[in-house]
DNA sequence: GCAAGGTC
């Protein structure tokens, strides 16, 4: 169908791609640039033949979307109608100010066009973009014959191919956009303007920034991004510090030292890892059970995406997203690296990966690996693994130009190419090897490994100076072998909450959720910082402000989870059924907006929840005078921290009314005394405590509630939370501490209207039972090992109403705080040499004898034979080889049952064991 | 003064 030749006037989303293209399509020659109305877009003309039709091309861009959807202007000021209108309020699409030289360019250009062909990203929003070109344009131009070409990569064959192939622009997904954009625009309007206006009224509300220009917020990707701040937030305070047992063991030998841990892991029962400790202390010899070695394999990542790049720029560099995305689109204009903002982790196999190396190989710094990679003697190279992205547009980010460094660019230009090309070089070369030896023992029926790996080869960590692989090297053992241990002790450790987020797990929570996309998840996070939701400290972790806190707490106390990423997944989903045709957008956003606008409805009503959110962190600006005693902000300093040492420990009333002295360092720090539930008011003083230290600790003036506490005691007290106070213990006990309900954490399914706890629980330390501290911080300990723990005399109980039945001490009375036997008491001897231990309740039963002399206790000490009291202190290094012996002082030899020293059977399976 | 999505 040869004939005329027609104008053909070719758009891609951005200038890059329009110069790209062309030049394929050329092949180079006849290409001719003129300047359009816009100065970044170029239009590029020549001459070329779509199935035997001449044409002559003309090919410019937009610079993606060219429209922007608003409401009507009467509907446009905060205070021209209510936010609940504008879930019907009309809206239209319309080009920026910014966008208008281009919109002139395609008016132009198309008034003298046959043919529109859309070049723009094969996705949902490039063929929403495309239907914005199309309206642009058959505006100008009614009769121009509308196509789409279709391609995944900017390669001769495939745009080739793509050009002779055109095919109809899909409404579908350009639909499926149109829904997304008018949603976001009314959920995001409404609820913003909504809750600022109601806080602003309401709250005086630090933010540092102006009042006038304070903006709260919300859009359905910014409020689950802050969720997931505040929600691991929330589940650090919810954290309940359990404390753990493990047998450690290690073996010093002419070769060097092992260490062995035991393959249970850990124990939450004490006494459980008691028994089992006493059953290896009696046989301590070590049987070496079995030897593996194993060759191992480090893996170089997958090709750099956008995410994988930010999170990365972010954990070797502390890079924000922000900074590494602006940073990233310069070297990529510049032409130094490809186009950032990728979903794809694969190379295409036509690309030429053996001369992006090759450009690298003058290089001063991996230069050198370069030229080993293309070296085929070196058997270096590999082919770059697949990550299993694709977003059929871009390929994975790699170096386009070879640079040592330009004049120009700051320390953040250089470290990002760097790791361009790092990464590159890393993606197409070897795994690490490495030979790994794991060693298992076997001490009295009980396993622990140890292991060791030597690197046989560092292939691509060679280059990748970001990653490292461990090594570590232990004795060599064989099957059969036999040996005492240097050590073996019984340890306590205590569970730890998570860290805050990093920036790099935040983008993976998003990424994981489907927040945002790889090109604007850094927007969002931005936004989080802008609008005072959250900070960020230096480490790159995310606290969320008081202000983000409380809006989260607000809706979730409404029970809507509209700060989790449901609604986004929801929405999603809609999309791609509108995309894939099977619902209209018509009734995706019908029922989308009457559900968004019944929720909008229902959250201006129990705006009380929002309100009671906020008054938990804010002064109320209608009310001069707080009858609150301690609003947010204010500092009062009962003492120094002891735990941390760093930082001062505050008076504080929590949100359930409760007060507490809590350590300034936390999250770092997490001491806190609880104070009785019966305090109403609590004042710091400035007289100070004689007895207690680290000082000086402030006396606190309390009132206490009449009816809450029984009647022998006074209602006002001066009081110290040192330890030395037995008044404030005793009503600590009688009246409890601290939290009514449990906080909420991850998952918390707890209905709305719930008082608010943050739940820092009280520390309780289990040995020497003071507040305050956890037992792996308790100053009475002389180390971490239970060998050689020497316990603090109890204050409240310290009573001792039996003795150890080694060493003949007065023994102290505790409550244990494990799971399984929280409040249980227990009797131990303070004595580092003794590990006597007996359950209080089983004391009057019967079975067992009632007699506490049947509990065998163990002690270990060296050669010396000096009772032990060389070892253990709390600097000094262990023995250089221990033997074991009985609390006799005999060596251990027969198998005794710990509980009742029966010699048939082991305290596990006791008879007379208590529950 | 609101959203999220493109991109110079």
């Amino acid at each position: 169908m040869a004939g005329r030749t027609v104008n053909v006037l070719n758009v891609a989303e951005k200038p890059s791609v329009a110069k790209s293209v062309a030049t394929i399509l050329s092949r180079n020659q006849g290409l001719r640039v003129r300047e359009g109305r816009s100065r970044y877009n170029k239009i590029f003309e020549f001459n070329y033949a779509i199935r035997g039709q001449p044409c002559h091309m003309l090919f410019t861009s937009v610079i993606g979307h060219l429209m922007e959807l608003e409401f009507e202007e009467r509907y446009r000021k905060w205070l021209s109608c209510d936010p609940a209108d504008l879930y019907h309020a009309p809206v239209h699409k319309f080009v920026p100010e910014d966008k208008k030289d281009i919109k002139r360019t395609l008016e132009e250009e198309a008034r003298r066009c046959q043919w529109l062909v859309l070049w723009l990203d094969c996705d949902r929003e490039g063929e929403n973009i495309a239907f914005e070109v199309v309206e642009v344009c058959t505006t100008v131009n009614r009769h121009l014959n509308v196509k789409r070409a279709r391609f995944s990569a900017l390669i001769d064959r495939e745009i080739h191919q793509s050009v002779q192939n055109l095919v109809e622009p899909n409404k579908w997904f350009a639909d499926a956009v149109d829904a997304r954009q008018e949603i976001d625009l009314r959920i995001g309007a409404s609820f913003t303007r909504f809750q600022t206006m109601l806080m602003k009224d309401s709250f005086i509300i630090e933010s540092g920034t102006d009042d006038r220009n304070l903006v709260l917020s919300y859009g359905p990707c910014q409020f689950p991004t802050l969720g997931f701040i505040v929600e691991r937030y929330w589940e650090i305070q919810a954290h309940e510090p359990e404390e753990f047992w493990s047998i450690n063991c290690s073996h010093k030998s002419d070769e060097g030292i092992a260490s062995f841990s035991w393959m249970r892991g850990h124990l939450f029962d004490y006494t459980c890892a008691v028994i089992i400790y006493e059953m290896c202390v009696q046989e301590p010899t070590a049987t070496v059970a079995k030897v593996r070695q194993q060759e191992k394999l480090k893996y170089p990542p997958h090709p750099l995406n956008t995410i994988e790049l930010e999170k990365r720029a972010s954990r070797y560099f502390r890079m924000s997203s922000e900074q590494t995305m602006k940073v990233a689109e310069e070297l990529y204009q510049a032409g130094f690296i490809s186009y950032p903002r990728t979903e794809t982790d694969s190379f295409s196999s036509r690309t030429d990966l053996h001369a992006i190396v090759q450009e690298q190989q003058a290089h001063p710094d991996w230069g050198a690996y370069a030229q080993r990679l293309l070296d085929p003697g070196a058997s270096l190279w590999r082919n770059p693994s697949n990550g299993g992205h694709d977003d059929k547009a871009h390929p994975p980010i790699h170096p386009t130009k070879f640079s040592i460094g330009e004049s120009r660019w700051s320390q953040d230009h250089r470290k990002l190419y760097e790791l361009v090309v790092r990464h590159f070089l890393a993606c197409v070369s070897q795994p690490a090897v490495g030979a790994e030896t794991i060693v298992e023992i076997d001490i009295a029926g009980e396993l622990f490994s140890a292991s060791g790996r030597v690197i046989l080869a560092k292939n691509y960590l060679d280059v990748y100076r970001f990653e490292s692989w461990g090594g570590s090297m232990i004795p060599t053992y064989t099957v059969g072998q036999q040996f005492i241990p240097t050590t073996l002790t019984l340890d306590s450790g205590v569970t730890r909450p998570p860290p805050l987020l990093s920036e790099a797990d935040l983008l993976s929570c998003m990424d994981k959720e489907g927040i945002g996309t790889d090109a604007t998840m850094h927007d969002h996070i931005k936004k989080l910082l802008d609008r005072f939701y959250a900070t960020k400290d230096a480490n790159t972790r995310f606290t969320p402000t008081n202000l983000g806190e409380a809006l989260v707490m607000g809706y979730d106390d409404m029970g809507y989870k509209l700060w989790k990423p449901y609604l986004r997944a929801v929405m999603e989903r809609d999309m791609k059924e509108v995309s894939e045709g099977n619902k209209t957008k018509a009734v995706f956003l019908a029922s989308s907006l009457q559900q968004m606008k019944a929720c909008f409805l229902d959250a201006r009503l129990n705006k009380a929840k929002l309100l009671e959110a906020m008054a938990i962190f804010f002064e109320r600006s209608n009310r001069s005078g707080s009858n609150e005693i301690h609003t947010a902000g204010e500092v009062v300093v009962v003492r120094p921290c002891g735990l941390c040492q760093e930082s001062d420990m505050v008076l504080k009333q929590n949100r359930d009314g409760n007060f507490m002295v809590g350590c300034l360092g936390f999250p770092q720090c997490r001491n806190a005394v609880w104070l009785p539930r019966s305090v109403s008011e609590a004042t710091v003083t400035t007289n100070i405590c004689t007895s207690c230290s680290p000082g000086p600790v402030y006396l606190i003036q309390f009132k206490f509630r009449q009816l809450e506490i029984p009647p022998n005691y006074n209602v006002n007290h001066l009081g110290c939370i040192g330890g030395c106070d037995e008044i404030l213990t005793q009503l600590s006990e009688i009246c409890g501490t601290g939290p009514r309900v449990p906080a909420r954490g991850r998952g918390s399914t707890a209905p709305p209207g719930n008082a608010h706890q943050t739940n820092m629980r009280q520390a309780v330390c289990t040995y020497c039972q003071e507040t305050g501290h956890f037992s792996n911080d308790c100053p009475s300990h002389i180390s971490g090992s239970r060998n050689a723990q020497r316990h603090g005399m109890n204050q409240r109980t310290g009573e001792a109403s039996i003795s150890c039945n080694t060493c003949g001490t007065p023994c102290i009375l505790r409550t244990a705080n494990t799971s399984n036997n929280r409040g249980r008491k227990f009797y131990t001897c303070p004595s580092q040499e003794c590990n006597f231990f007996v359950w209080e309740d089983s004391l009057n039963n019967s079975a067992g004898g009632g007699s506490v002399t049947r509990s065998n206790s163990i002690r270990a000490s060296n050669t010396s034979r000096n009772g032990g009291r060389g070892r253990g202190s709390r600097n000094g290094p262990h023995p250089a080889s221990v033997t074991f012996v009985s609390a006799t002082g005999d060596p251990v030899s027969g198998r005794r049952c710990f509980v009742c020293g029966d010699p048939s059977h082991f305290a596990n399976v006791c008879p007379n064991r208590g529950a």
